[in-house]
Formats: structure tokens, C-alpha cells, sequence
DNA sequence: CTGAAAGCGCTTACAG
DNA sequence: CTGAAAGCGCTTACAG
């Protein structure tokens, strides 16, 4: 029906034979307006093919309902399941998703001005950190912010993470029981919270009952987790059971030891963190630290909606507790 | 610094001394500004803290910088790698990524209405398609468009896609090389241009050789793959050859015949499509077709660049050639 | 409940 | 090159 010319409040007005603050209370959440008015503004809005514009809105109300969310590292088959789930939780409050990726642990100005010029509702930022220089102006703007997956050392923000220390002795804890006398631990990156408190709980439990282990530190990614367990071995002696920080790398490891002829569970067990989907694939049946996803998410978006509702720039570290899944490489 | 009242250009052009158009000039692209006043505007700009408003330069434009990204099924591990490639394509074109994501082959109204809403500059269709009802709602609205990785039946629309059909053959006649007598091919989704073009190529080619093939239709995912290679050699018959039709089903595939005992390629022979990073992994090793992703991205951003820049509504298929990638399958 | 009017923060002819 | 003024499409007090 609209040709070349864009269908505004004001023609919807006219069709309908009511004001132009009628149409606009019509979509307006929360405003009154008569049902009788409302009918008519609907009918005529129908005709004409009327969408409200969403600038003209955030203009006025300086609102959006537009969601940052700041990715990195999307190889990890971890996060596409985190994108979609967040997206769809978003979509059901009625928010959209601006999706930004980088490639940095922590964050640079550039990477963030986006967000701050489309005035964002709020920003979620996934498996990375960044400065509390660049933190703060989103402070100064009243935009709220959550780090999730990502513990920072201060406590002026909010935090959404597994309980990376607790699923550490958990997994050590595991392992003892399976009677393992000697380990190895393949770190994640070293500079992330994740990978930090992991080895905190493992190494923790570990040291108390005075088992012997080794420390080789990796980079999150299947090849690294291969070349580390390789490396792992070259002496010749294989460890009675790897932790490995995340899921990907600890296929890698699977697929190294497997390689090197090394028979998963009899020689040698393997665990890893995530359980992503490729954890439970036939080849693989590896058992794993589950993160609760729906939770962490869950955590995310309400105090999102929360703080969007009423900003209070309340900080946080909220941890959830995961669960062993057992499979076949213990 | 800016304590809760925002800074707009009013702000900034007292301090520096000029009016607001100049400040305005500033920042907008193509705009003529003394170098004195760019200056002293910047200048003061800088000590507020000043920000162009999105929204209300939208308002007036009547265009945005936001790319529309719609995917599908971001299980498959071909998708993520492409989502941030799109990403930091746009972004060093000054472009921000709205992710939009569905779970449906055709998209319906609903899923689209948000990007009509935001008036986006462009849209990408990935994995997915539409009805002609609601595409044409962005031809209406002039918005370009484009099918990526999938082709529609109508010519009224572009898109990108990797030259499946040739790919097809190709595959075939690589096979045919190798001396494979007999063939499967397992399909993905029978809705998708992409699965149907695969096979058609395939067929072509063994029909006029008049080798035998068996045809199972799939669903694109990895457990998908694993049940139809069971199904395939339930019979006690192992075919000498498999094309599957994305390397997920193909993994898939492989596991399966593993653990059934078949030997790759000794006793039969298998290839995915896509080229993911996981046909690259030890343990699989899998011969496939790598789609051209950075070139079908590049036909993607130019194409809507140009329509951005000066609408047209051209339509077209865009087909780029892949490449066979030999590795331990075959 | 409804309408007229002001104003959100910009861009853009139009004069000078 | 620069400024004053109009206007983008909405929301929101303010009267009635």
C-alpha cells in the first residue's frame, strides 16, 4: 500500500479521524486510550500498512530495545548454542540483539563505541573482559552490564559465571574416587577468570591428599588441546587422568591419546568442562563438567530487565552450580 | 564530563563558539567544514564527552547503519565462522550486525517485522528462506536483500550461494576416478536448494556414467548422518562410496561406519561439503568440498553496499565455484 | 479519554 | 564556509 512514501502517526491520524497522540497511545505500552479508538486506529494503521519508527521512539524516550552482546572467540562450539538461546530469551521480552565480535580477551574502546551510540538498552559481554576506564562510561551512561562467563578481580560489576572453583574440586574429587594416583591439568588461556578458578579447585583438592600433578598450559582450542597432550606424554609416562579446561581442547586430547595409541578409559581417563554438543557423539563419549547454560542465561537476562526497568548499577559475582556427566573416558 | 544530562550538539557548539549546523557538519560524512571550526569543535566535543545521537541522525536520513542477519541452525559449525566474518566485514565498513535468529526453513512474518521496525540498511538471509509475501515487504520498503547459501525458485530476489550443481558433478567424477563402483548419497534437508542442487549435480553424472546409487534423506546434522550411514549398510552391503551432504552428517557418517567396523578408505570411501574445521581434525580427516566463504561473503557485502548506496532492487544468482579437498577419507 | 503543542537531537535547504 | 530555521516521527505534559 505505501509507495515511496513512509506511512507516519500522523496519516493513520487522519484515516482514522483521531489525533495523532491517539495513534501514538495506541502503541504506546502502558498509555490509555478508549477501546473504541483503539479499534479505529488499528483498522486505519492496518490499511495503511503503519509501523511505528522505532528512532523517533528512542529519540524521545532516550530508550532502546536493543541488547548488546559482545562475543569473542565463537569457534568454541560453546557460544553459538549461547548466541541462539540468549537471542530467543530476548526476542520473548521483546528485545533485539546487536551482535559485536572481537577478537581481544579484553576489550577495546572501538570495539564498545557501537554500543554506546546506538544507546543500547544493555550489554552482555561473553568470555572476555575489558578496562574498567572503557567499563565505566557505560556506568556514566547508565547502561547496564554483564560479564558472563567472565569473573572480574573487582567487585564494581556484575558477574555471571559457572562456579568454575567448585566444578575444579568436584572433578579432582571424581577422580580420586575413580582411585587415579597421578594427574594432569591442560589449563584454558591463562589470562580468564574460567580457566584461573579451575585450576584453583582441582589443584586445591589435589594438594590436600597430596597427589602428585602436572600443569601444561593451552589455549581453549582443539589444536591446542592435541599438541599439549602430546607434549604431555613425551617422556613416556602417561598420567592416570587429564582435566582438561573446556570440552573442544579436551577432544583434542582424546584425539592425540588415541593417536599415540594411549586406550581411554583403561590407561589413562579424560574429562573436560562444558559439555558441549560433540561431548556426547559416539566417537567421543566424553565425560564432562556441564555449565548450566539455562541458568547462567536465566541470571543474565533478569537482572538485565531488572536493571532496564529501574537502574541501579547494583554489582554482582553470581555463580552457578554445574554437574559431572558422566560418559566413557573415565 | 557529562553528569547525567546527555551532550548533545547544542552542547558542544556553545562551547566551541560556532552554531550547531557546524558542529553537525562535523560529524556527518561528506559535509564541508573549515578546518578552524573542525577543530575547535572537535576539541570541545572531546572535553564534553560528545557522541552523535544514532537515532535522531536516523530520523532525519531515513537510513540506518545496521545490517539485518537472519540465521538458521547455528549448530551446524559452518555458521559461526560465518556470522563473524559477516561482523567484521560490516564492521570495517561502519556497519553493526542486528542477529535475528529462527528456527524455521521459512522465515515467517514475525521473525522479520523487527528488522522493518529498526529500518535496517540491509538484510541477510542465511540457511533460510522466505515466502514471496513477506520479501516483497522489503522490496517495498526499498531495503536490500539477500539469500545467502541458498537459492530461491523465483528470479525476483539475489543470492549467494556456493555452486552446488558443479560441486556436485565434481564430486562425482572424482569419485568415478577413484574407481568407486556403487554410491550413497546422503541428503540433508529435501527443502533446502542447496541438498537438491548437491544431488541433481551428483546423479547427473553417475546417471550418464550408469553407475548405482542409493538415495537417504537426511536432515544436515551430525546424529542425522550417523542413523542413515546405519541404515544405509543395515543390509550387510557397504556401498564404495558415500557423498554426504555437509560435513557434519558426514562425521557423522564416519563414526558410524567406525564403529560398524568399516574400514575408510580401504572399503569404502566418504566426503563431506563445506569444508568446517573439524574435516581438518586427526581423527577424521575428511575429503570434502570447501565452500568459497570469504568470496561468497564478499559478493554478500558488495552487492548490498551498491544497493545501499543507490537502490536499485536488482535481482540474480551468484554462484561461486568451491574446491575439492583431498584428505584421508577417499 | 482526547487533542494541540512542545520538544527529543539531529540534518539540510536556504540565505548571506 | 557559516548560521537560523524548519522538520524527521514520535512521546508527553497540559488543558479540556
Amino acid at each position: 500500500m505505501d509507495m515511496n512514501h513512509t506511512v507516519t502517526a500522523k496519516d493513520v491520524a487522519k484515516l482514522a479521524g483521531v489525533s495523532q497522540s491517539s495513534v501514538s497511545r495506541v502503541y504506546f505500552e502502558g498509555a490509555k486510550v478508549s477501546e473504541k479508538t483503539r479499534l479505529k486506529v488499528l483498522a486505519a494503521a492496518k490499511q495503511l500498512g503503519y509501523r511505528p519508527n522505532e528512532f523517533a521512539r528512542s529519540l524521545i524516550t532516550n530508550r532502546t530495545r536493543i541488547i548488546g552482546l559482545v562475543m569473542k572467540g565463537v569457534d568454541n562450539p560453546f557460544y553459538p548454542q549461547v548466541l541462539t538461546r540468549f537471542t530467543a530469551a530476548f526476542k520473548a521480552l521483546g528485545f533485539s540483539v546487536l551482535f559485536v565480535h572481537t577478537n581481544n580477551e579484553e576489550l577495546e574502546a572501538e570495539d564498545i563505541e557501537i554500543l554506546l551510540n546506538y544507546n543500547v538498552a544493555g550489554v552482555i559481554i561473553t568470555d572476555a573482559t575489558m578496562s574498567l576506564n572503557v567499563a565505566n562510561e557505560f556506568k556514566e551512561n547508565k547502561i547496564p552490564l554483564v560479564f558472563f562467563n567472565r569473573k572480574l578481580q573487582t567487585d564494581d560489576f556484575y558477574s555471571v559465571s559457572c562456579n568454575n572453583l567448585d566444578a575444579g574440586r568436584k572433578v579432582a574429587m571424581y577422580l580420586l574416587e575413580k582411585g587415579v594416583t597421578d594427574m594432569v591439568y591442560i589449563s584454558g588461556n591463562e589470562d580468564t577468570s574460567t580457566s584461573r578458578e579451575r585450576q584453583r579447585g582441582f589443584f586445591e583438592v589435589l594438594e590436600s591428599r597430596q597427589i602428585p600433578y602436572t600443569k601444561y598450559a593451552s589455549n581453549y582450542t582443539y589444536e591446542g588441546g592435541y599438541q599439549t597432550a602430546l607434549k604431555a606424554i613425551r617422556s613416556g609416562h602417561v598420567p592416570a587422568a587429564f582435566f582438561v579446561a573446556n570440552d573442544i581442547m579436551a577432544l583434542g586430547t582424546v584425539d592425540a591419546l588415541k593417536q599415540q595409541g594411549v586406550k581411554i578409559p583403561e590407561e589413562t581417563k579424560v574429562i573436560g568442562f562444558d559439555d558441549i554438543e560433540m561431548a556426547d557423539w559416539p566417537s567421543y563419549q566424553l565425560t564432562t563438567w556441564r555449565q548450566p547454560v539455562e541458568k547462567m542465561i536465566h541470571f543474565t537476562t533478569s537482572y538485565l530487565m531488572d536493571e532496564i526497568a529501574a537502574y541501579t548499577g547494583k554489582s554482582g559475582k553470581v555463580e552457578v552450580d554445574g554437574a559431572l556427566i558422566e560418559r566413557l573416558t573415565t
